[in-house]
DNA sequence: ACGTTACATTACGTTAACGTAAAGCACTCT
DNA sequence: AGAGTGCTTTACGTTAACGTAATGTAACGT
């Protein structure tokens, strides 16, 4: 019963597979913001959300920096427009440069697969002849 | 003509859009072996080969380290078939990375395409309001 | 002789994303 | 009381792949 709707910090850690270091490190990055009950942390369902975005940056190569960005913008709070305009922008300027990581990355892995082909005529031919 | 058949640190720099310190530093990493005349290096078709592999490496993603590592396998004989499967393997390995990471990364385009559908929606809704 | 390349070596600096002590406070259990 | 647990802060350590001085020397043009 009386849900406290906060996780202390190891709570998030168990949740999320972080250790402490990790929180206390986006929270000095300001990634995070958890309330405080004294001197301990109590994360809300906020940042378990901004959290969450966090590893799924990461998950997708993407600097912390990036990433801190990138929250302002899921973070619709859009209070100005000159404010919601930069962070579209911001938007538009990542997007790009994930369509050109993709498009390098695609070449990268056509070359491999070439490479890999003859690597692998060559390895036949061995196998051949040791008969 | 009298064509040396080697290449001064500036000329290898410039052909391949290095710097210097990098040369210095794979020759460090015992990633190149330039031969000296005196205290300067001199670059054969050997070590431009290797350069070569070495800058594709890196395009594949592959750390210096992997690479060296690779370059030993592939310059040990060359006729040892456990060596050859082995870097044929790592190859395969690095192969199913780069694709995960690629499908990844077209997720993450996709979303953050429709969130930036939302923005530039609010964004319209903004500049009508404002008239 | 003098200044300018062109190279050399040695070695400290940089960035990201935490890891890892070290030391202390506040409970709780025994 | 003493031990253990869970949290805190401060702050130095780590890895990769070079960057960036600082300093030195040999060769070359004028």
């Amino acid at each position: 019963m009386t849900q406290t709707d906060t996780l202390t910090i190891r709570e998030m850690c168990d949740t999320y597979a972080v250790t402490p270091r990790t929180l206390r490190f986006y929270e000095a990055k300001e990634l995070l913001s958890p309330i405080r009950q004294g001197a301990k942390r109590l994360f809300t369902k906020q940042d378990r959300a901004r959290l969450q975005l966090i590893l799924r940056g990461k998950r997708f190569g993407f600097s912390l920096e990036d990433i801190r960005q990138l929250l302002d913008m899921y973070n619709r709070d859009g209070s100005n427009e000159a404010q919601l305009s930069r962070t579209y922008q911001l938007g538009l300027d990542r997007l790009a440069q994930m369509k050109a990581q993709r498009d390098e990355l695609t070449i990268a892995i056509t070359e491999l697969e070439t490479e890999l082909r003859e690597g692998q005529a060559t390895l036949a031919a061995f196998r051949a002849a040791a008969e």
